[in-house]
DNA sequence: TATTGTTATACTCTATAACTATA
DNA sequence: TATAGTTATAGAGTATAACAATA
């Protein structure tokens, strides 16, 4: 995997796949589009001890009033189960805690501590920084396009 | 993560989410955004008995010439590794064959048969159908921008 | 009865290293 | 010495089902 792109490139495979019907599916471009994107934020994140996941997590827990487990589910595309591993390991960690809703005693609101919204301030910046290297080669006005037509995508629901 | 979107929207959680700032980074829109997209288009495909990774590797033996099974990983952002075992199945129900290349002996041509060629045209009016289902929220045009917008994170670097 | 969080389990996907045959 | 394909293995991500506490 590591050498996918060199290969790629040298042995022309490049432009052989861009005039394939299949290179025109919305669904393969998006998979092929963002799958270095992934492992770059993951490797950047690592050094503040996060992952993708995790960063996802503390950046809902950052929100005003936190969230239940179940609405992290909802809003991460992640089943309710396997926000449970989540949010031990930051609130192991002390970024998060978990406090039972007064109004439903069978949900936990997740929220950020101190410390948490200390390093997501971190976080987002270096995710930013990975985003816009890895979309370089975007205008800033594509760039925003992009966002803009992914946001209809996933709110308009 | 059958009922994720449902939870999403039955708690309000799908509103919360589009205010806070992660919902603006890319990477986190388009993990969002085709998370389901991926499911429908496999659960799709399955009544024809291939997978999207399948149906990738289908598609590019579809070519003129075929492919070296290095091509694939690169076009396919997999590892070499794994392809093995994806040709391995599609050579098996007769969809492609591993032709010796003649010119370097190390390296086996991927190419389709005409049963394959057959299968693949359906399946690309299955994961063609899903696609404009999955996207049905935007127009035609929003479609095509998308389109050209990953086309050129894809082939522009 | 239904729902929240939890545990357990199986399956797919991803990443890495080593081996073989050819070059 | 380097490259194509292969095998093996471990880790991350995904999907399901069942259970206790609470509604």
């Amino acid at each position: 995997m590591s050498s996918a792109e060199d290969t790629d490139r040298a042995t022309g495979a490049h432009d052989i796949l861009a005039g394939l019907p299949i290179a025109f599916d919305i669904e393969f471009l998006n998979v092929k589009a963002f799958a270095s994107g992934t492992r770059i934020v993951n490797s950047r994140l690592q050094r503040l001890g996060l992952r993708v996941r995790e960063y996802s997590v503390l950046a809902v827990a950052c929100g005003e009033v936190g969230a239940t487990q179940r609405q992290l589910a909802g809003m991460l595309e992640l089943d309710p189960s396997q926000i449970v591993a989540l949010v031990d390991a930051l609130e192991r960690t002390g970024l998060v805690r978990r406090d039972i809703d007064p109004a439903d005693r069978r949900s936990r609101l997740v929220r950020a501590t101190p410390e948490g919204r200390r390093l997501f301030d971190r976080a987002r910046e270096v995710a930013g920084a990975a985003e816009r290297e890895a979309l370089a080669m975007l205008t800033d006005a594509e760039r925003d396009t992009l966002r803009a037509l992914l946001r209809k995508i996933v709110f308009s629901g």
